[in-house]
DNA sequence: CCATTAATATATA
DNA sequence: TATATATTAATGG
């Protein structure tokens, strides 16, 4: 079996599909929001499971006047509200006009009594965020921010990157602030590091694709940023 | 809205 | 104390 995390969880938008629910989705409730729109405010009491039909949502925690983005759910991601413990205030907002349905706690049970699939595909989901949110963990104590940020698009050169002539391209929409939300780097030095690649010609961004001109010196620049 | 740059302040090894 | 990163503010695409 390859490895789920790897394929799925670089980006925090891409967690396992839960693909099964979606034949359920007639007996939650069904809400239709615009771009922009909050589904759950902070503080609101959620005891719901949210499910994206359509579109895309960000999950946000507040605190002290900021707000950490957490992950976006995309298509056939679940967003809990029914299961885990609440830790502080969760901002659900749509960042793309987007379909959810929400479920009970009740009536997932009663839809994983009768689908098996559905409930792993339900519990590689919690499984994968949770392998994620490990894997942020870890690279927040054992690597600098520069080295992040090059870990990042080094993995997504890995997974997502299609190769010709030694040159790699990540197909993927990705804005500096948004690395720079999921890296914990701030979006300036985001800024100053792809600079510096661009310039050395190691790494090109667009604001579709990443392209890889030279991965041996990316890896070479992820080992010199090495904590030491 | 997103990206860049400079000046300055903090933090860390 | 030197280097890396964050912060703030100003500016341009």
């Amino acid at each position: 079996m390859t490895d789920i995390n790897r394929d799925y969880c670089i980006v925090p938008d891409n967690f396992y599909p839960v693909k099964s629910l979606q034949k359920y989705v007639h007996m939650g409730v069904v809400r239709k929001y615009r771009k922009g729109d909050t589904i759950s405010f902070p503080g609101e009491v959620l005891d719901r499971v949210i499910y994206v039909v359509s579109g895309k949502v960000s999950v946000y925690f507040l605190e002290d006047n900021k707000q950490k983005l957490m992950y976006y759910a995309c298509r056939y991601c679940p967003i809990d509200g029914a299961f885990g413990f609440k830790i502080g205030l969760i901002h659900v907002v749509s960042e793309e006009n987007s379909t959810v349905c929400f479920f009970s706690k009740e009536q997932l049970f009663e839809i994983f009594r009768q689908d098996d699939e559905a409930h792993l595909e339900f519990l590689s989901n919690f499984a994968c965020k949770c392998g994620f949110f490990m894997y942020v963990s870890k690279e927040m104590d054992l690597y600098t921010p520069t080295a992040r940020v090059l870990r990042m698009i080094y993995e997504l050169c890995l997974t997502k990157g299609k190769v010709v002539d030694n040159i790699y391209e990540i197909d993927i929409k990705l804005t500096q602030k948004t690395i720079s939300e999921i890296t914990g780097v701030h979006f300036v030095s985001v800024c100053r590091i792809f600079g510096w690649l661009k310039k050395e010609k190691i790494v090109h961004k667009t604001p579709n694709k990443i392209i890889i001109y030279d991965l041996p010196r990316l890896k070479d620049m992820i080992n010199l940023n090495n904590k030491h």
